[in-house]
DNA sequence: TCTGGGGTCCTAGGACCC
DNA sequence: TCTGGGGTCCTAGGACCC
């Protein structure tokens, strides 16, 4: 068996505004979530005065002026650019890569003499490529690999490589692991075990396989057997989505139809542009909507479904389906506070235009229309071209208030340097 | 009101991940 | 006043059928 290396950017979105802004090293920094409502990113720095992960910023602001934490509003598309980078170095290092997460990869390695080095070799790469730096953990399976992954940031020794695929003293190094440090193991199973009294990723790994699958499902059971060294969850290629999410919180107080169908009309775009992006199409659209009674603070949810008759990724089609069934989830003198659509049941556009072909004619001409609105889109920008259903204004939108510019992905905003 | 066994399909909810 | 957004998978239970 081929030894699973987990490559993790670390503290990823920090580290891109790093790239474009130098005088953000060695200082602490944050990234926040869209909203400007959560902390989502922390350089060391800021980790070491104690600012948690997914912190409410408020709740920090004392803290971040005292320390002149530097502040900035998520820029997913900045991110999402540099991660494509960062993915394209390591595809070219080792094909058999599963790019799992926006800033994480599982790769197979060769099964060198020495993978502390060969692991080594792969962050100079990076960090040369892309200016981002990188921790590694290898391991026999993918949970391993994981847990590697978690010392190599966490202690200074391994200076960002972790090898326990011939590790002779693995269970010393396990004693040592927070049970809710293994991947497969939340908050939730985390107190169920600790309540049994384990709470060592060593002690779990002693458990008993029936016990766990009775309890954690057979999930709990693979993370099981992948702590004992059994490769039990597979390197995946790139797969399609089978959903769609967008959802925003407003940035004010929304009451108003007009409003809601606008921020409604814009989630379905950014969704379709997706699904045309994996060249799919939806059979099923839901829809829900967040809100508070005046005056009082619980929210409530509602939502509702719509199959379509034909699936789709024609923008104005969507739209117009969800706008309709919006007008039944409305209530005058609500205050709405958030939406979202979910796109689902997606197939591929070919098996649909194979069977719809003579029924609908209009299918490549529908195509081409979005085609080329996502061509000019992604060259000058998103939404210079757009339904008009998402509204010119848009003061609903959620507010992002330090926000840097999508330097690599937009004519309009890269970076000027002055000599 | 009580009474059987067995199967499929769907959905809501709960767990996890980043 | 202020608490993100986007995914996957599994299971229990209800509806329905024979």
């Amino acid at each position: 068996m081929r030894p699973v290396a987990l490559v993790d950017c670390n503290n990823f979105y920090v580290s891109c505004e790093r790239l474009f802004n130098p005088a953000l090293r060695g200082k602490p920094v944050v990234v926040l979530s869209s909203n400007d409502a959560c902390i989502i990113s922390r350089s060391n720095e800021a980790k070491a005065l104690g600012i948690p992960m997914g912190a409410p910023v408020h709740e920090y602001q004392a803290l971040i002026q005292k320390h002149n934490v530097l502040v900035y509003s998520a820029n997913f598309t900045l991110y999402g650019d540099i991660s494509a980078r960062v993915m394209q170095t390591l595809t070219n290092i080792s094909s058999d890569i599963e790019i799992y997460s926006v800033d994480e990869a599982f790769l197979l390695l060769p099964d060198p003499a020495n993978l502390t080095q060969y692991g080594q070799f792969v962050r100079q790469t990076v960090q040369q490529h892309t200016g981002i730096p990188i921790s590694i953990g290898i391991g026999a399976t993918k949970t391993l690999a994981k847990i590697a992954n978690y010392l190599a940031k966490k202690r200074a020794e391994y200076n960002g490589v972790c090898d326990l695929s011939n590790h002779a003293a693995i269970d010393t190094l396990l004693q040592t692991i927070p049970v809710s440090e293994i991947w497969g193991i939340g908050y939730q199973y985390a107190k169920k075990l600790a309540r049994k009294g384990i709470t060592t990723a060593y002690q779990f790994k002693q458990m008993d396989e029936r016990w766990v699958k009775k309890n954690m499902t057979i999930n709990g059971l693979k993370t099981l057997l992948e702590l004992r060294g059994t490769a039990c969850i597979e390197l995946q290629g790139q797969v399609d989505k089978q959903s769609i999410t967008v959802s925003r919180l407003f940035g004010r107080k929304v009451t108003t139809l007009k409003e809601l169908q606008e921020g409604v009309a814009s989630y379905i775009s950014t969704a379709a542009e997706k699904l045309r992006k994996q060249d799919s199409v939806a059979y099923h659209i839901h829809l829900f909507i967040v809100f508070t009674y005046p005056h009082a603070p619980e929210r409530f949810y509602r939502s509702t479904s719509i199959k379509l008759p034909i699936a789709t990724a024609y923008t104005p089609d969507l739209i117009a389906a969800a706008l309709q069934s919006l007008k039944e989830l409305y209530r005058p003198g609500l205050i709405y506070k958030k939406a979202g659509v979910i796109v689902s049941d997606l197939v591929s556009t070919q098996s649909i235009q194979m069977h719809v072909q003579h029924v609908l004619p209009d299918l490549e001409k529908q195509s081409m229309i979005m085609h080329t609105i996502d061509t000019v889109n992604q060259k000058w920008g998103k939404n210079k071209l757009r339904c008009a259903a998402i509204g010119i204004e848009q003061s609903w939108r959620m507010k992002q208030l330090h926000k840097t510019s999508a330097f690599t992905t937009n004519w309009h905003e890269l970076l000027t340097i002055k000599i």
